[in-house]
DNA sequence: GTTCTATTTGAACGTGTGTTCATATAAGCT
DNA sequence: AGCTTATATGAACACACGTTCAAATAGAAC
């Protein structure tokens, strides 16, 4: 049981890193020990340590991955002639994106305060960014005159709080689809910032 | 340093459970140590245990009684006249309920997992009941003919989603009063569901 | 087939965990 | 003033924690 070089290395990384995802995702950061990841993928503690400098570093890199594919992945999507085409696509993208990474997204809010004062200033910046997007799409449909809100931040986060919802519930093979469940938040997200 | 009948008993307890109730909510109840709490207290650990049988139950209790409290206080509330009245009564029901106590919440629902699968199941059916609660008014409002929802139970969970967001951001003394919250709320909440 | 080195082991470090319990203490009752 | 008893102490239990590191190991390179 030794290396394979460019081989055990590196499956044993992201082995690790899925490892601790799960763990995390299920139990919470504070109650998953090094050595549960380690048993998890079949080696002792000590072996975490070459992949890893800490356990807080397993636990930032995971969300920053996560914040980082979420706003690349929403920087890509198409542009839109109108702010409701733009809101639409963005309600689509924000379910589907979270509903493939359901234990990325339960860690990036439940385990925030987890994160050392400098590592949750970066986590933190990313979701500004993102929420900015939506904010941007929302005042962009204030100026075309189709969504009327007394205020555009607040719309904002109610509206990613309502969309974020959906993963307290939906398990897929339930008794709605995906595009059900996209047709329903989409019907209720516009109808409240409609004009 | 030893009791005072209906005194020490009366006031130790009260403390533990305070002091449990702020720590759970700041750190986590897995990050959150007996000796901790019993610091904040001013006592040594061994004392919690003339009030708790142990940690979970410290956790199960706040949790209990919040819930119990939030059902007992919606139970309470005035009926009224039409669907939209009884929304309307909700939503700010709902707001204010929850924005005095931030803590309670907060713990409420980050801390569900951290529940033994008993205790989980009784606050789970607690939350249930209380989701019974809205989901009974948007679908009288159905029949009356003021909502139209594809779904109701989905958009029972939306709307709680959604008004849960404010926990996240509000902060009294903020940019915005608890009145002008509340309206901005009503405003998406009312639109969002309406026929 | 030997050497080299990336990888893993396994034990150890110091500290902290939830919980128990014999002992000490001080307030209430008579 | 003395007895009783509710309350708190503080040490101890057995175990788990994150992390380190010398030593062992096994594939790659020659």
């Amino acid at each position: 049981m030794a290396r394979t070089q460019g081989s055990h290395s590196d499956i044993t990384g992201p082995r690790i890193r899925k490892a601790a995802l799960h763990l995390f995702a299920r139990y919470g950061y504070a109650a998953v020990s090094m050595r549960q990841i380690a048993a998890e993928v079949g080696v002792q503690a000590g072996a975490l340590y070459n992949y890893t400098p800490d356990k807080q570093s397993l636990l930032y890199r995971l969300m920053r991955d996560h914040m980082e594919e979420l706003l690349a992945a929403q920087k890509a999507l198409p542009s839109q002639d109108c702010a409701l085409d733009a809101l639409r696509q963005f309600v689509g993208f924000h379910i589907r994106f979270h509903m493939q990474r359901p234990e990325e997204v339960f860690i990036a809010y439940m385990e925030l305060r987890n994160l050392t004062p400098e590592n949750f200033a970066e986590i933190e910046a990313l979701r500004r960014d993102y929420e900015d997007a939506l904010q941007g799409i929302l005042v962009a449909g204030q100026a075309e005159g189709v969504f009327a809100l007394q205020d555009a931040k607040i719309a904002t986060l109610a509206v990613i709080a309502m969309l974020n919802g959906v993963m307290t519930w939906y398990r897929a093979g339930g008794r709605l689809s995906l595009d059900q469940v996209e047709r329903i938040y989409w019907d209720m997200v516009r109808k409240a910032v409609a004009a």
